[in-house]
DNA sequence: CCGGTTTGCGTGACGTTGTAAATTTATGCC
DNA sequence: GGCATAAATTTACAACGTCACGCAAACCGG
């Protein structure tokens, strides 16, 4: 039924399809994943899915988008799991450390994807942006408690490269056997607890990743 | 003269092919160069190359040997202007940083290139290997002096993982204005100083990269 | 109710990639 | 000096992202 084609109809279409490739391309990368593939997983021609989306380009990005939800919600679950602050911190970064090592690709897809123009992406820069805010959440000030002196912008961003450099790393197959992403973060949260201002909570324990 | 080809011959033309590769894989990125520009660039047909290499993933492998060593030397280099064991430490950061800022495709192709099997090729290992030990030289105990107590083998991948995550995400744009890679090491560097075995000295200090 | 226009989709084709197979070229040896 | 042979080039192929055409189905003015 060639005429009609609602908004909806579009936004169906455009959702199975970004689905369809969140799933594939964080299971075996972007590169590796063909636009006849997709168009084949969803049921259509190979170039049905160019009525769609400009290009692979931007199926990548609105598939990014999609992972950045992911990652945050998950993220966002193991917060509300906490009780106390430092709890929520502890959870959020185990959360964080095992989604990444669960799912290597997917994130890979997420913090290491280079895509030149995410600005031309509004979709995926707003997604981007949640998943920064909700990643400093623990980093905030208590309620009611006026987190002076510290930079909580910068104590966020040491926290998070302190768990990305020891992911990467082991995602690039550079740490092994004893010395994994876990016992480095591990040892790197706990030196940032004991020294960084009192506002920051460690962001894991050395708790294993299962 | 197509009869002969000596030995020599050949590690000629494979380290001709193999600078180029290195140059124009740092440059560009290995998905974006192209077999053919290669050969040009060599000024040889398209298909001379596989007499010498297998394919282009073995030329890869041999570029990014050959990453991993220039990354060496330049640490190296650093460490040997230092004159007390702290100033060492400041000045390998400082090579780390400026090395992987001012060439982003460069630090990737060493160690943020999925190579799958990156056994099969033992320079690259090897290559890796001599790496992985220069960037903990700083970390390695004063001759004649027992390293009780701290886990040096532990304590040099986290120092090591504290400098590639920040960098990691300033190469993926996460980071930004003023809260750029700098900032954040300088800040994660100084509180694992602070709170780390006194075995480690600190690895950058908070000046600019230039 | 009906033909023309419009619109969604499939098919086929193009240029580029990595690389295999065939072909040309140029030497060393008898 | 001609031939076997090894090096290099040329040609060829499958797969990729994407362009352009063409078919077919639905709406719409008469």
């Amino acid at each position: 039924m060639p005429r009609p084609l609602s908004d909806e109809d579009i936004e169906k279409f455009r959702e199975r399809l970004i689905d369809a490739a969140e799933r594939l391309f964080a299971e075996h990368g972007p590169e590796a994943v063909t636009m006849r593939q997709l168009a084949d997983t969803v049921g259509v021609s190979p170039m049905t899915p160019y009525r769609y989306f400009k290009d692979k380009e931007e199926i990548l990005a609105a598939a990014r988008a999609r992972g950045y939800e992911r990652f945050a919600q998950t993220l966002e679950a193991a917060h509300a799991r906490g009780r106390t602050r430092a709890e929520q911190a502890e959870l959020m970064g185990e959360a964080y450390v095992r989604f990444a090592l669960q799912h290597p690709n997917a994130y890979r897809l997420i913090f290491d994807t280079r895509q030149p123009n995410e600005a031309d992406y509004p979709e995926l820069a707003r997604a981007g942006e949640r998943a920064r805010r909700t990643m400093t959440l623990y980093v905030e000030p208590p309620p009611g408690a006026q987190g002076e002196g510290a930079d909580r912008e910068l104590i966020g961003r040491v926290y998070w490269a302190a768990l990305h450099g020891p992911i990467m790393l082991q995602l690039a197959g550079k740490l092994e056997a004893p010395y994994d992403a876990v016992r480095v973060i591990s040892a790197l949260t706990r030196a940032l607890w004991t020294s960084l201002p009192a506002a920051a909570e460690p962001a894991l324990a050395p708790a294993p990743a299962t």
